[in-house]
DNA sequence: TATAAGATTTACT
DNA sequence: GTAAATCTTATAT
């Protein structure tokens, strides 16, 4: 079941931020399926959350896509080396995001092997820019349609119990004031050991969300 | 025009 | 633990 316009054009960027765990993102590119259990997400609160890219109603080339309704892709180049995903949600004109910060591989192992150049592992695509690159996304995909054939999420039926989940503060947003203590940060630990390798997360303290 | 810092990862020491 | 890789944006000359 692809994952419909209606879902990525709600509201609540945190709540679909958690949403989106267990989901399954699928992309077919240069001609190769590869797919994973999304394991890790940030949301990014558009104009008001001092961490994201649009607070305060910037646009810029790179975050104009934010803008778009919800239901495209946001890839940046950040440190100049790594491009990384996220799910634009909400309606027009609201520049909500959500950083895919990890994910457990399950199809195309192979191909995601050939283009981390690792062995599957811990750190195989446990952090935004290693999934980024086994899943073979690139900040020129950055707009692309998630209704479309070249990246989607379906829903495969994985069902995340709450006590499952961690909810944190977000990484590297200490420069951001108040808003760097928001828990927006959401996590599962191996809960699919049916999988190939599949990485590990550290755990973090579950906090409460006030 | 120049500089600094960032939603990071990797290879070293 | 530290450094290097080097694109985008903001701020300061």
């Amino acid at each position: 079941m692809k994952l419909t316009k209606e879902f990525y054009q709600q509201q609540d960027v945190v709540m679909l931020a958690r949403e989106l765990l267990g989901k399954v993102i699928f992309t077919f590119i240069d001609g190769q399926y590869t797919a994973g259990i999304i394991s890790e997400t940030e949301a990014y609160a558009g104009v008001t959350d001092k961490a994201s890219h649009a607070f305060g109603g910037r646009r810029t080339n790179r975050t104009e896509v934010m803008f778009a309704a919800g239901g495209v892709a946001y890839v940046y180049l950040c440190y100049g080396v790594h491009h990384l995903f996220n799910v634009v949600t909400g309606p027009e004109g609201t520049p909500h995001a959500i950083l895919v910060r990890g994910i457990f591989p399950t199809e195309g192992i192979e191909i995601m092997i050939q283009r981390r150049k690792v062995k599957l592992g811990k750190k195989f695509s446990s952090g935004p820019g290693t999934s980024s690159a086994a899943l073979g996304l690139k900040s020129s995909m950055s707009g692309t349609d998630l209704l479309g054939n070249i990246i989607w999420i379906e829903d495969m039926g994985f069902n995340i119990p709450e006590n499952e989940i961690y909810v944190g503060p977000r990484i590297g947003v200490d420069y951001a004031g108040d808003d760097a203590a928001l828990p927006y940060r959401f996590l599962i630990n191996d809960i699919f050991p049916g999988l190939p390798e599949s990485p590990e997360q550290q755990p973090i303290k579950q906090i409460e969300i006030t």
